[in-house]
DNA sequence: CAAAACGTCAACCGATCGGTTGAATATGAC
DNA sequence: GTCATATTCAACCGATCGGTTGACGTTTTG
């Protein structure tokens, strides 16, 4: 069984590894977003932003619904599970989730918890 | 706190967003492996291989120490650690994380912050 | 109706990607 | 020392990436 070899998850790591990208999830994370509103924060142009939204719908991290002249876009988690189980299947995450997370929270985050 | 902008995210995921990449990282699950013995089973040259170790190590997903004349690569499954947490951050995997995230809250942030 | 707003399309650009080949560099074996 | 083994380097190739610009179709608004 060659779970390597899936143009899903090509597509959806692919998809995942532009910074640009990654915060259009997370923009998504708070609400549903018209294109435009989701390229205002950006220094790019409107045409830039949609191409990074159709490599996000492609790969099914998003889904997008035209109303009128507005196309809503739409975050789709569950597209996600396929790339997680896959990491999770390198198994170093269950004896350290609280430790890796509290080391996560400090070195990228800055966490405040500084005792 | 643009967690989206991460160069370690950026190396990692598109790292694993390649399909003879994430074959190596499965293949050195079992043990540690040398380069040639790497790219045997591949179809492409030794040093297509060896470019894709190199951007594995980038990445930091696998080291590699020399020994003699043979370059031993191991799995660094720790590097997942951020992509997995990036990706968790998005809910939907509720199966057998959250409760260890819901513990670790409960055992490590004995909520200090009113919020 | 005309004008503005929303979004995509098409063409272009330089940079990077994934692969090749052949030469080069170590190291180990005879 | 010589030869084979292990691996990388350097140059090259076509394809894709991330971005731009300008033109274009739709829908809304005045």
């Amino acid at each position: 069984m060659d779970l390597s070899a899936s143009p899903r998850l090509d597509a959806v790591f692919a998809a995942l590894a532009d910074p640009t990208r990654r915060a259009i999830l997370t923009m998504l994370l708070e609400d549903d977003m018209a294109v435009t509103d989701v390229a205002a924060p950006f220094q790019m142009s409107l045409a830039a932003i949609s191409k990074h939204l159709a490599i996000l719908a492609e790969a099914g991290l998003i889904s997008q619904e035209k109303r009128g002249r507005v196309k809503w876009c739409k975050l789709e988690p569950a597209a996600m599970e396929g790339a997680i189980i896959w990491i999770q299947s390198f198994g170093a995450f269950e004896p350290l989730d609280l430790d890796a997370f509290e080391r996560f929270l400090e070195t990228e985050l800055q966490a405040p918890q500084a005792e």
